[in-house]
DNA sequence: TCCATAGTTCCAGAACCATTGAACTATTAG
DNA sequence: CTAATAGTTCAATGGTTCTGGAACTATGGA
């Protein structure tokens, strides 16, 4: 992951709007919501709501999928890990503190060592 | 952690001055860096930085520390992981693959349960 | 005190972002 | 075909952000 590419996914997420459906996502996994849904839960009009699930889209942090009339969107959980792991980058050198290992397996984490 | 304040900490991330400023940071670990030397190692007018800077400590990510004519800032590590875990909250609900656990410890990580 | 160095603040212009009404496309039901 | 529902696109507006020159403050050395 570049700079560039960081900066596009952190700024679709740093908006009130956008930061809300992320949130809603999370909670909703792979099932994900439709607009409409995401719009009523928000209290947010359709259109204003498209051009942020747009914004989340072009960065590549959620999916679209047509079902019927609705369209489904659905979060994309792998770039979030790698964004994450760049942020955290050379975090080992010296300072553990900040280090984030990598997320949990299936049911619970596991040990892991630090790459340093 | 609220909304508002995530949307502050993330939107002092999504730019590509203050991105580097922040991956510098966290390279130079508790020692920080003087506003002078960042300013040369990214080649930006100091004005300029300056700017990104306050904004930087003003989503409080980073601490500003004045040490004779220099002013070394360090990241606020604890800060970043606050945002991490509100990111990820309600995320091992059904989905352990977005989980984050706790970060690792002194020297390397210890294992962890999702909280669930 | 005078000068150099380190940073910050102020300002104005350009670029970018968010919101909304209105018009548009796509899908399904009757 | 027509109507209803679900979303998107467009254009205009108002607001915010980024940048860099110029002027400013603060510290330390001669």
């Amino acid at each position: 992951m570049e700079i560039s590419d960081a900066v596009t996914v952190l700024n679709s997420l740093a908006q009130p709007v956008r930061l809300q459906v992320f949130r809603l996502l999370v909670k909703a996994g792979k099932e994900g919501m439709c607009a409409g849904d995401l719009s009523r839960a928000l209290g947010i009009p359709k259109n204003t709501l498209s051009f942020h699930l747009k914004e989340l889209n072009h960065a590549e942090l959620v999916d679209a999928e047509r079902e019927g009339r609705s369209i489904i969107y659905r979060l994309r959980t792998e770039r979030m890990r790698v964004l994450m792991q760049f942020l955290m980058e050379d975090c080992c050198q010296g300072r553990p503190d900040l280090c984030l290992p990598e997320p949990c397996a299936e049911d619970s984490c596991t040990p892991q060592e630090c790459a340093s």
